[in-house]
DNA sequence: CTAGATGTTGCAAGA
DNA sequence: CTCTTGCAACATCTA
């Protein structure tokens, strides 16, 4: 059977590892790598455009050497797949799995488009290591809300698949991508200013975007042998002047690496030899990742507090003051605004940086719900990934997952531990560079004749602190403690409405397996077996 | 059922 | 400088 197929790329910007893609050369004749810009996706803030755009850029590149192209179509998906179809005379659609809800929604629509015009579609699993629902069916249709948990069930599994090679010119040979002298103008590649992105504004490019890229990274990592083996997250610095983890997260959102692709060269590393392991190792870095992709497929209303059963409800402020000066950093916390800083510049922070103004933006300071920060982040984040995001905020905001809210950062001794001088706030924001050491993570308290010297007056060229930590963070304590009691309470009182199963409703707090969603229904009867 | 250990990454003070 | 301890104190898992 030669098919007329359409490769839809959404995530999964790359050609290694990319099964449905290699599915869809093995019986067709004519292949339209496609992508689509959606209206409906923000795509983020101006760096992640650019992170796209660069994607997209080096999967044509690599596309032209299979004499292929990328074809690049702006609107609705569901407005455009019916022209596409008709057009040319399309007989097959594939792409790569993705369990986030707009895109679960946007396929189903997708599909039952494709069903009217004749075309088959075909999907696989590759942007996880693991299939998500195959994890909860392990665990007997509970979502497992603790990393040990976790664990124990992926032993089981025993290791993810083995990533595929990407195509070479040899799988081309049978398969042709008609390619007009009109395809730039048609289907070209849009510019930073065609997607409203003002290149003045955007600063030095520190992690391009694109799959050539993402391999070349990796190898260079994969080649520190001793680091990747003694790699431990917890003792990597969040304020090192350049970064003290990999900043592969970009790339494996982006999908221009496969989680499958780095989970098996770490294995070649670690091979015969001592190494970490998880949670702290980097293949825990990639479970934890696949911790929180399965607990946002498995607990509905993931990215929300109110309809998300797991997460302890909190009578978070509305203070539109406080969220614009973390948002823009000025909060007067040193600490937290080089962090911020960073992040609005460059689109990447480490992750325990997260933690410090996450912390600080919710329980900690400033009692603002994690849905806020987690707005933010979705615009900042090269490495932005809605189910990654939602369970990080959760946690942080010791809303789900992490429960000691009595652990509180501290804006000012936290980043001491790693960099006492605080060269990483005089590099972000240089108006404190003269402060001396004694006074950088708390300028405030440096005498006026200290601030005249250093030629910044706290209060006019760098703000005052916004709250008194050492106060609020007490009191935070107890708010929590109070929406800790009232959570329980309602726990015992209203038991939740499944009570079919003989399980206590307040131990087995895990949520059931949602239904089977509609575009599960859908699409996934067509490539059972192929899935797993 | 209870008690104790554990949980990727808290802080401050003191030995 | 590194390690321990008290701080106030959560849910979850195991014995």
């Amino acid at each position: 059977m030669a098919h007329t197929c359409i490769h839809w790329f959404r995530k999964g910007l790359r050609l290694h590892d990319n099964p449905a893609l290699l599915a869809a050369l093995r019986d067709c004749k004519v292949l339209y790598p496609l992508f689509i810009v959606d209206p409906d996706c923000t795509y983020g803030g101006n760096n992640r455009k650019r992170f796209l755009l660069g994607a997209l850029k080096d999967l044509d590149c690599s596309l032209r050497k299979l004499n292929s192209r990328l074809f690049v179509v702006t609107g609705k998906p569901e407005e455009v797949f019916p022209k596409l179809f008709k057009e040319w005379n399309v007989t097959k659609l594939t792409y790569e799995y993705d369990t986030e809800p707009y895109s679960l929604n946007r396929d189903s629509k997708v599909t039952a488009l494709a069903k009217e015009h004749g075309v088959e579609v075909f999907y696989k699993v590759s942007h996880t290591l693991y299939d998500m629902d195959r994890i909860i069916e392990e665990n007997n249709g509970k979502t497992p809300l603790t990393y040990k948990s976790f664990q124990g069930i992926v032993k089981r599994l025993g290791p993810p698949k083995k990533p595929i090679p990407a195509p070479v010119l040899g799988d081309m040979k049978d398969v042709k991508t008609p390619c007009s002298e009109k395809h730039d103008e048609k289907y070209g590649i849009p510019t930073l200013e065609d997607v409203g992105v003002d290149d003045t504004s955007l600063s030095e490019e520190l992690f391009p975007g694109g799959e050539q890229e993402a391999l070349r990274r990796l190898d260079e990592h994969m080649s520190r042998t001793g680091w990747v083996c003694n790699f431990e997250k917890p003792q990597t610095s969040p304020n090192s002047l350049s970064p003290s983890t990999t900043v592969l997260s970009p790339y494996v959102a982006f999908g221009c690496l496969s989680a499958r692709t780095f989970w098996w060269r770490l294995s070649d590393v670690y091979r015969g030899k001592k190494h970490s392991d998880p949670p702290v190792s980097l293949h825990g870095q990639l479970l934890w990742r696949e911790f929180f992709y399965t607990a946002s497929v498995g607990i509905p209303n993931f990215n929300k507090m109110v309809g998300n059963h797991v997460c302890t409800q909190v009578d978070w402020d509305t203070n539109a003051e406080y969220l614009a000066a973390w948002r823009e950093a000025r909060t007067g916390f040193p600490f937290i605004d080089a962090i911020m800083t960073q992040l609005r510049r460059e689109g990447w922070i480490h992750h325990l940086a997260r933690h410090a103004v996450a912390c600080f933006l919710t329980r900690g300071d400033l009692w603002i719900s994690w849905e806020e920060g987690q707005k933010v982040f979705e615009d900042y984040l090269l490495d932005h990934d809605w189910a990654l995001n939602a369970g990080n905020w959760q946690w942080l905001s010791a809303s789900t997952f992490f429960h000691q809210f009595y652990r509180v950062y501290s804006p000012v001794a936290f980043g001491k531990k790693t960099d006492k001088r605080g060269d990483y706030i005089k590099k972000y924001l240089p108006v404190l560079k003269k402060f001396p050491e004694q006074y950088i993570y708390e300028p405030w308290k440096a005498p006026l004749s200290v601030q005249r010297a250093a030629g910044c007056i706290v209060g006019q060229d760098y703000p005052r602190p916004i709250v008194e930590h050492e106060v609020i963070s007490k009191t935070n304590i107890q708010r929590m403690k109070q929406a800790y009691a009232k959570s329980s309470q309602n726990k015992s009182e209203s038991p939740i409405k499944k009570t079919a199963s003989s399980e206590s409703p307040v131990k087995n707090k895990g949520v059931k397996r949602k239904m089977t969603s509609i575009a599960d229904m859908l699409v996934k009867k067509k490539s059972k077996g192929e899935v797993s």
